[in-house]
DNA sequence: CAGTGAGCGAGCTTCCGCTTGACTT
């Protein structure tokens, strides 16, 4: 019989409790909930209140097992679940689990995990709070019924096994508007002037660099102006120095540090969490779902050692920070290195680097502010109303910035450092070059995984448990797509004028380039554009916002749960029947024009496997032609002859080595057919429109070549083959792993076989 | 995996949040 057990959510947390609990004391884990509403059907019996069916998953009839027998072998057992809504409701079903009673089992919190906040909390032990478990069920059910309300409308009025949500359905939104806010957005431009100033004719080194306070929209008037500058006379103004400061950002949440990994370490969202995961769970940082920027007194104060030591008093200076976010819960703290004084750890090359962007946030958002000064030059010209400014930034103290400043969002921000030289008001300037380049508005930026989580949180939706799981979603429906462009080349016109005299010249640069963003798929347009029509409060940015005041209400106990959940139900299942019922299926259809030979109609529209164009009628005699869009097409934006354009693919090249030779695209790119083998075309060398087979042939030949390569044994049907990760068997498709001791080359055909049978017998066991 | 696009119909798909493994590549 043990004294006392201690009930938490996490395994980590629970083995670091423990320690500090001491032996009369047992400390288990119920990762995470243990129930949840039946998976088949709705699982809410609305006509009785919403009862609420709830069940065990499978996967976690082990957990309850153990937790049961545990329960049983403890005098005293302790909840210890989150202080927050869901935690609250881990409690409640536990008590009811575990068969304890309700009015009397101690219910303990804490929000970080240190020995004085534990001992704090099992001298104040509580009860369940009734209320707050049934926010939680109201959030639950409120969430099942939209889901499983809306997703069957769209397999009937959209596509098979879609999906729709409170959050998902959001998300999406936010994409698909920013890319038609892409689409529609008129780039302009216009000619900004920069002047390089000398303070002294004899003297070409020391420079002030300015800009013009006017910008021209055309090049003739920029022209006219640069002439007027050279004969103008320059003279300072005005000199204002200000000082200023600069404040860390606070520690990380869930959601920062995912937008400063993918900033600083190009990391997606997923792998992230992770990697977090993979630290913590090794004792390195504190919990990494969290959306508290709190810091417990003893991290502050090992912290406020640590930088004192490194850097000295002046550096240190003890901030606690206020969470902004709305509808942030606080269970945890920030999330920070469990030592601070540890700079760095031990572990994979992505840990360490993790470990390290931690440690300096934490212990920057310790640090003093840092010091700096703006200088502003104002520069006359005296033929011309238009005046030139200087701009520039010293730092006068370092303060945090000598561990960590936080990086933007902007892109290709080329911040040129130089040191404004000593000036003095009324001085005379003489022009060096000045220079009229033209400059494009650019349209908002899209979506990366982790701007989207900033988003989101902004808005009040989804949780730091399910920001990855979220843009996994929308991803593997096929809503939404990481992707890269290549952009196009624009032109540049600049002019300058050096010694008096002009000159025009252009550069091209790349512009709409583009590095894993998130993309709208038409699928996901079409199912965007039926849930605003169909179901706009629930895909109102506002929504969950408003239905968390709610729930607030519920935890405070002065909102009934099922009155709430009854209000809610009663107007959005009119919208669901009344979509079931009056609405057509969607399938984005969109026609495009005639064909300029046959006359007949082209139209664009999401098909049964993808979106396709289609040219020609369905019931005329003749049979309509399809072709699919590619991948980085839209049907919003496919323009009649683009669609024309896939057409001419595939096309046969003529016969070679008795077998016909086919050009096309597929998922993965242009590519050649040859008697049933398929070969990638160059990306960017080889166009599937203009290819010869000269070309073809090559290629051909040279992947054959490398293939012979690839094989290290071949016993006809298993085959021995080298691969990326190293050598490998090979049957009937499936792939089998060699064991490290053994050597590729030498196993026999028995051995192999073995192999795979072995695999195939613990496939089937597991 | 590089096509496919007639129509019918049985049976399936689906939510958000709280936790980790167990998988394969």
């Amino acid at each position: 019989m043990v004294e006392n057990l201690v009930i938490v959510e996490s395994p980590a947390k629970a083995k670091t409790i423990e320690k500090f609990l001491g032996k009369d004391f047992h400390v288990v884990s119920s990762f995470g909930h243990i129930r949840d509403l039946a998976k088949k059907n709705l699982g809410i019996d609305i006509e009785n209140g919403f009862t609420p069916n709830y069940e065990i998953p499978k996967e976690k009839t082990k957990v309850v097992s153990d937790l049961r027998k545990n329960a049983a072998e403890s005098k005293n057992i302790w909840i210890a679940s989150d202080e927050d809504r869901e935690g609250e409701a881990i409690a409640w079903h536990l008590i009811n689990v575990l068969d304890l009673d309700l009015k009397s089992t101690k219910r303990i919190v804490f929000h970080e995990i240190t020995k004085e906040a534990i001992s704090n909390a099992i001298k104040t032990p509580r009860l369940v709070d009734m209320n707050l478990v049934n926010s939680q069920q109201a959030r639950r059910i409120l969430d099942r019924l939209v889901g499983f309300e809306i997703s069957p409308v769209l397999w009937k009025k959209v596509q098979p096994a879609l999906s729709a949500g409170r959050v998902q359905s959001v998300a999406v939104r936010l994409i698909v508007e920013r890319e038609r806010e892409i689409i529609s957005f008129k780039t302009e431009s216009a000619f900004r002037i920069t002047a390089v100033f000398l303070l002294s004719k004899d003297d070409p080194e020391t420079i002030l660099k300015a800009e013009a306070s006017k910008k021209f929209t055309k090049e003739e008037e920029a022209l006219k102006f640069l002439e007027l500058c050279s004969s103008a006379d320059y003279k300072i103004n005005s000199i204002s120095v200000k000082p200023g400061t600069r404040s860390p950002a606070p520690p990380f949440t869930t959601s920062t540090l995912q937008q400063e990994a993918f900033r600083k370490l190009s990391f997606s969202v997923a792998q992230t969490m992770s990697v977090a995961q993979k630290l913590y769970e090794a004792g390195k940082i504190t919990y990494m779902r969290t959306d508290s920027t709190n810091l417990s007194n003893l991290a502050l104060a090992k912290s406020r050692d640590a930088i004192i030591a490194e850097f000295g008093e002046k550096y240190s200076r003890t901030r606690q920070f206020k969470t902004k976010t709305k509808g942030a819960q606080e269970a945890h703290e920030a999330i920070r290195p469990s030592y601070p004084e540890k700079s760095s750890v031990t572990g994979s090359q992505n840990e360490r680097k993790l470990y390290e962007l931690i440690w300096k946030r934490t212990i920057a958002s310790q640090m003093a502010d840092a010091l700096i000064e703006k200088t502003n030059i104002g520069i006359e010209m005296n033929n011309s109303p238009v005046t030139f400014s200087a701009t520039g930034e010293v730092i006068k103290f370092d303060g945090f910035l000598r561990v960590y400043s936080e990086s933007a969002d902007l892109e290709n921000h080329e911040e040129e450092k130089y040191v404004i030289p000593p000036v003095k008001n009324g001085m005379p300037l003489y022009y060096n070059s000045i220079s009229a380049t033209e400059k494009f508005t650019t349209s908002p930026p899209r979506y990366t995984e982790a701007s989207l989580v900033k988003k989101l949180e902004e808005l009040g939706i989804g949780r730091p448990s399910t920001y990855a799981p979220t843009i996994s979603t929308i991803q593997n429906r096929g809503y939404v797509a990481k992707e890269d462009r290549p952009g196009e080349k624009r032109k540049i016109r600049t002019i300058e004028l050096i010694n008096g005299k002009t000159s025009s010249s252009s550069k091209t640069e790349i512009t709409g380039k583009e590095k894993s963003k998130l993309f709208p798929k038409d699928i996901g347009m079409i199912v965007n554009d039926f849930l605003v029509e169909n179901f706009s409060e629930i895909v109102d940015f506002h929504f969950t916002a408003e239905v968390e005041l709610q729930f607030d209400e519920i935890a405070e106990g002065n909102l009934k749960w099922t009155g709430m959940l009854d209000k809610f139900y009663s107007s959005f299942h009119k919208t669901v029947e009344n979509s079931l019922e009056n609405k057509n299926k969607k399938t984005g259809a969109r026609l495009l024009g005639d064909h300029p030979e046959t006359g007949e109609p082209v139209s664009v529209k999401m098909g049964r496997y993808g979106p396709v164009v289609q040219v020609g009628d369905q019931n005329k005699d003749a049979k309509p032609k399809f072709a699919s869009l590619l991948k980085s097409q839209l049907i919003e934006t496919i323009t009649l002859a683009e669609a024309l354009n896939l057409f001419r693919l595939p096309r046969s090249l003529g016969e070679y080595d008795g077998e016909d030779l086919v050009i096309g695209i597929g998922k993965f790119g242009p590519y050649i057919r040859h008697k049933n083998k398929f070969y990638s075309l160059k990306k960017g060398a080889d166009d599937p429109y203009v290819i010869t087979m000269e070309r073809a042939k090559e290629i051909i030949l040279e992947k054959n070549e490398t293939d012979k390569q690839k094989v290290i044994q071949d016993f006809g049907e298993i085959l021995v083959l080298n691969g990326r990760y190293g050598p490998y068997i090979t049957k009937d498709k499936k792939n089998y792993r060699i064991s490290k001791g053994q050597d590729a080359a030498k196993l026999t055909k028995e051995e192999c076989i073995s192999i795979i049978e072995n695999n195939d017998k613990s496939k089937q066991n597991a």
